[in-house]
DNA sequence: TTGAAAGCGCTAACAC
DNA sequence: GTGTTAGCGCTTTCAA
């Protein structure tokens, strides 16, 4: 059997014990101007008192709005994420937004239906971290006319922000065709979000091409050592992130392959793990805090200007920061 | 200027669409009983027809219950906080939890503005992860009578659930002083909770006793290799986490200080990059999804069963990890 | 400068 | 089975 919860003092008890009225004591706790000091120090010494503290559902359902945000991403595990959400956090209480957080971890359903929760706290807008569900959430937040920013994933169709996923993957192959590698592979993620793994990919191919490279269908490879054996095996790796890079280097070794004696790894993202030395991943870093920077001013200017104003997209550019998973080829 | 959000559909319009009362839709769309089959299809046609869900915050103002708990932590850069959210975020959304997440970053002024605001969305129930800040904050939230649990740190105070620091840190120097170390020192983590840095640091010299280890206040250092020079140093480290461990590895390294080569390293947590075969970071493992399983639970227990049953504590058996970081004494 | 009154969207008693 | 009613705690006109 459930106890009830402690009743907590409303604006009511404040008023009582201050001697004025509702609307007197809600004026002062908010500092709209218009009250006398006297009655403010009442009114203040009262809520001190009482311990007194408003209540966001009662003010949210007057005010049509929560000051609240959704962010939904695939798995806090992934470092790179975590940072995000870390920053985003920061950025939107700094704007006086309360986060909350959803980890789908890749699975559909769950997202759908945490996406749902989100939307009856009437979240006032929801930002989506390189998720992993397919698009039709975003179709479907779109049409329910939620304000929703894609961070670090690209749309057309909605506000977003994004590292150049093209820029960056020409960075990571011009370095490696630098370095007198001609056989490049690319290793994909399948937690990624689908639209951002394919534009990695494309631009994967499209700068093979422009440096003269062959491509090889067969060299799309998943994170295992299995594609790195035989006489014609690749030389050097781009991999779609660095969580994936680090998997990638981990079983090529246990397969006895060298990195970068055999293979050179480049990754994707630039998470804080990647610069210890024992990893020292070549990577191409994105500019994370920026990122959820713009994201969430994306958010609230798309909060304070409604539906119709015309999607905006952001391209951030990425740096190549070399470190000992790259070498000359042998 | 800021255009309005779009109004959603409430109660009242599925009620008009399928001409019944608001409480008939009410007890339907809960899943109430008594409604006809007839009606309640009518009302689940207007529903859908309609696009209506609930709003959390009409909901809450008269239940007087949320179902969103808050969650409190350092650091969501830190791997094993962040596991530990992921995990808890999955465990209360299966409860029918929304999780708020707080990064306090460390920052003791930021964690109270933090709090407050979880207070006044009025969460059922608040987790306190691994948290920096001082015990202060938890003493406010017992004198408010807000369910609250400490995860993976100790309280006499209030519902824990923790890993057994002491033995965890007697697993770490049996091992090393099974390897015929001796000098063996301690690195704390600065950002760490004050409790647990303290019990891990008192844990450290009983067991150095019990094994008969010199003790030596001077062993008590930080995360750099400034300590492990001269004729005496210490031979083998017992770090506070393993976001230490990695760190003084990168120190030590960087000094020209080998390890396992000539100093052994144990850490504590058994986060997911320590496995790496490049880190094979030895460590002491917590039981993280154990350890979030039941944080969700002990918090439900008490929001259901109230502020005056006495607090539980829960001590849960860490294991430890060999891996390569550690080595016998030269 | 202050107060009274009318909701915000919902649930929970209680009537019918 | 279904409808009526009375709030939950707050903000926001509008009057005084």
């Amino acid at each position: 059997m459930t106890v009830p919860p402690p009743r907590r003092p409303t604006i009511k008890d404040v008023a009582a014990r201050s001697g004025v009225s509702k609307s007197t004591v809600s004026n002062v706790v908010r500092g709209t101007g218009g009250v006398s000091e006297a009655t403010s120090a009442r009114v203040r010494e009262a809520v001190e008192a009482l311990g007194y503290r408003p209540n966001a559902a009662a003010r949210n359902l007057v005010q049509r709005r929560t000051n609240l945000i959704g962010v939904v991403l695939g798995d806090l595990a992934n470092a790179f994420d975590a940072e995000l959400v870390k920053r985003i956090e920061r950025h939107a209480s700094e704007r006086d937004y309360t986060t909350l957080v959803c980890n789908t971890g890749g699975r559909p359903e769950l997202e759908a239906s945490r996406i749902e929760a989100l939307l009856e706290q009437r979240v006032d807008g929801i930002a989506l971290l390189d998720f992993t569900g397919d698009r039709g959430v975003l179709a479907q937040l779109l049409a329910e006319r939620v304000p929703a920013v894609m961070v670090s994933c690209w749309t057309e169709y909605a506000d977003c922000v994004a590292v150049d996923d093209q820029e960056g993957i020409e960075l990571a192959v011009a370095h490696l065709a630098e370095l007198g590698h001609t056989r490049i592979a690319h290793v994909q993620d399948p937690i990624m979000e689908a639209g951002t793994r394919r534009a990695r990919a494309v631009a994967f191919e499209r700068s093979l091409l422009r440096h003269g490279l062959p491509v090889r269908t067969e060299w799309t490879l998943p994170a295992d050592a299995a594609g790195f054996v035989g006489p014609d095996r690749p030389t050097a790796v781009v991999a779609a992130n660095d969580y994936t890079a680090l998997r990638l280097i981990e079983g090529l070794e246990a397969a006895g392959i060298a990195v970068p004696g055999d293979v050179s790894v480049v990754g994707f993202d630039g998470i804080e793990i990647g610069a210890l030395s024992r990893m020292a991943l070549t990577t191409v870093a994105q500019p994370g805090d920026e990122l959820a920077r713009r994201a969430v001013e994306l958010l609230i200017d798309r909060i304070g200007r409604g539906h119709d104003a015309p999607p905006e997209q952001q391209r951030l550019a990425p740096r190549l920061v070399v470190r000992g998973s790259t070498r000359a080829r042998g």
